[in-house]
DNA sequence: TCTGACCTGCGA
DNA sequence: TCGCAGGTCAGA
């Protein structure tokens, strides 16, 4: 599912509904999500903390509860719902939230790509590169990584250790705003086309994110409606139908495994 | 650097 | 019934 600006909008959310709720009870269902911690253990460790901030770094998302820490990664497929009756499939449903004021918080992944653990202190992400919306990415930056090496662009902007939180969809649609071709090597991009690239990205995903997301298929807000970036996209699963700038053929190709969209025409 | 594996549901 | 889906990760 969730690349940067789903993330983002599902902190936010939680943010505004369950920041200073205390905990009351935890239900947590032994699941291959749950790393370095069994499920009993997490919710025992969980119940009777309060929510003191929310935080989200690259695709992941964690929780301050004061002297405990969960950290979530949505993999495919996880999403946050406000009520286990928002759920399509409550089987999938692998923890549940009470609060003490009687509002709950559920975390489904249907495919269970998803991670669940829990630090004591506040989690470093080392593995992690850049925030793509922070003032620490500057286009000086920015440029001197794509200089280091020779690497397929849309592959060096899904790689999370250069740039945290660009994912399949907003890698394609960052690389059409910009007119740069999935398979052009990094260190080919000229000034103005790293520059643009630059822009693209932060454009791209900050329009997402006020737009709620991309919803393809699970991804839902926690309120259990879908995000409304689908309706603006302009070359992620688009293939067949007219580039909406020059009006060719969008082409889908497989770069990493990957499905790649693009505009032959714009995209050079 | 690339491929396949992990898992389930859905649509063709 | 098959292929495909927002992401990682290990192993070749």
């Amino acid at each position: 599912m969730p690349e940067l600006p789903e993330v983002e909008t599902i902190a936010r959310a939680i943010r505004e509904r369950y920041l200073g709720k205390e905990i009351l009870r935890v239900f947590a269902w032994e699941s291959r999500i749950y790393k370095d911690i069994n499920a009993n253990e997490f919710a025992s460790r969980l119940s009777g903390r309060r929510i003191n901030a929310v935080h989200r770094v690259g695709k992941y998302l964690y929780f301050d509860c004061g002297d405990c820490y969960p950290i979530f990664h949505l993999g495919m497929s996880g999403i946050f719902l406000q009520s286990r009756t928002q759920s399509k499939y409550p089987q999938h449903i692998h923890l549940e939230i009470h609060f003490k004021d009687g509002s709950e918080l559920c975390f489904q992944d249907v495919r269970k790509f998803g991670k669940i653990k829990l630090s004591y202190h506040p989690p470093q992400f080392p593995e992690l590169g850049v925030e793509p919306l922070s003032e620490e990415f500057t286009l000086h930056k920015f440029s001197k990584m794509l200089n280091l090496k020779a690497v397929r662009i849309k592959n060096f902007l899904m790689d999370q250790s250069r740039v945290a939180g660009i994912g399949n969809i907003y890698a394609s649609e960052a690389l059409f705003r910009a007119g740069i071709h999935p398979l052009r090597e990094s260190n080919s991009l000229n000034r103005e086309e790293s520059e643009k690239l630059y822009l693209s990205i932060r454009e791209v995903l900050r329009e997402a994110i006020e737009r709620f997301g991309t919803t393809y298929s699970a991804y839902r807000t926690v309120t259990g409606e879908t995000g409304e970036n689908q309706n603006f996209l302009n070359v992620y699963q688009r293939n067949g139908l007219p580039c909406p700038v020059c009006g060719s053929e969008i082409q889908k190709i497989i770069v990493n495994s990957r499905s790649t969209f693009f505009c032959e025409n714009c995209q050079r």
